[in-house]
DNA sequence: ATTTGATAGTTGTCATAATACCTGTTAAAA
DNA sequence: TTTTAACAGGTATTATGACAACTATCAAAT
């Protein structure tokens, strides 16, 4: 006999619960990112190369700082090429390399939508408590780092 | 000037936390259903249908239930027809209706699974003490009934 | 009886994602 | 050297998702 005890529930509904609060998130910040005619994915993967600070990054390397793990990342920077958002070149002292860099015109995009994002952001989570908000992301935390 | 204040970032770490984590959580199910070729989708479906202990199901009461909203629930339906986990017929009272309902099979697959995907959600939240999975279902909660 | 609007689901199209396999490049072993 | 294995990306195929247009049915108003 299946018995169902007080855990398993509440364990279930705690990961039904995280599942749907990160859709409904990102489901909101793609609504924000619609009107600029970016994907969430294009989205980080800009703010990655961002990150870099001027320093070139491989594939590999936005790959491991995606938030959502992806197999094609080479069509989905291919994307951003398109729009000329970022700029591709191989490597030369090793050539299966590639190096990808943000152009002007990324920058310019990301700084109009900084303020916009980062509003978009605290709207979402303005009903906790900042105390509220550490506690969050420390549990959550954990799940991963254990 | 644009000046990212401590709460922003934290605001944006835990957003960040709660979409790698949702991430996580679904990945490893998917990894656990993929032996049994059930993709996450199908398998809530499955498992929606059995919540409706013998009624039948029609569309918008698999889509109510889902836990990520998909455009698409028919061809989805399709693919568990097919595996003859679920059968579908016209509603007799309204024909606009359709009446889904899980099969003996699908039901078989699903008492299979119930001992498998449970110990799953068990060890993927073991780092929690009860009390702290308590709290982490209450705020995530939060996010979405604000 | 006919039209209108709302409801329930299906289908077509296109974009994105997952998976597995393929190609070119490098480095190290034989 | 030649071969082999490992590495970094690319490509092809298939599955899934979003969105809009379409069909069928029902119910209510004319």
């Amino acid at each position: 006999m299946l018995i169902s005890t007080k855990d398993d529930r509440t364990t279930r509904d705690t990961i039904i619960s995280c599942i749907k609060s990160a859709n409904w998130i990102q489901d909101r910040i793609t609504d924000v990112l619609k009107e600029y005619d970016l994907s969430l994915q294009q989205f980080n993967v800009l703010r990655i190369l961002r990150g870099q600070k001027g320093k070139p990054a491989n594939l590999s390397t936005i790959q491991k700082h995606m938030i959502a793990k992806m197999s094609n990342t080479t069509r989905l920077v291919d994307k951003l090429l398109l729009k000329k958002l970022v700029a591709r070149n191989i490597c030369q002292q090793n050539r299966r390399k590639v190096e990808i860099f943000i152009t002007g015109n990324g920058l310019d995009l990301l700084q109009e939508l900084d303020p916009i994002i980062c509003a978009t952001e605290q709207k979402l989570l303005s009903m906790y408590t900042p105390q509220e908000i550490e506690t969050l992301n420390t549990l959550l935390n954990k799940i991963r780092t254990h």
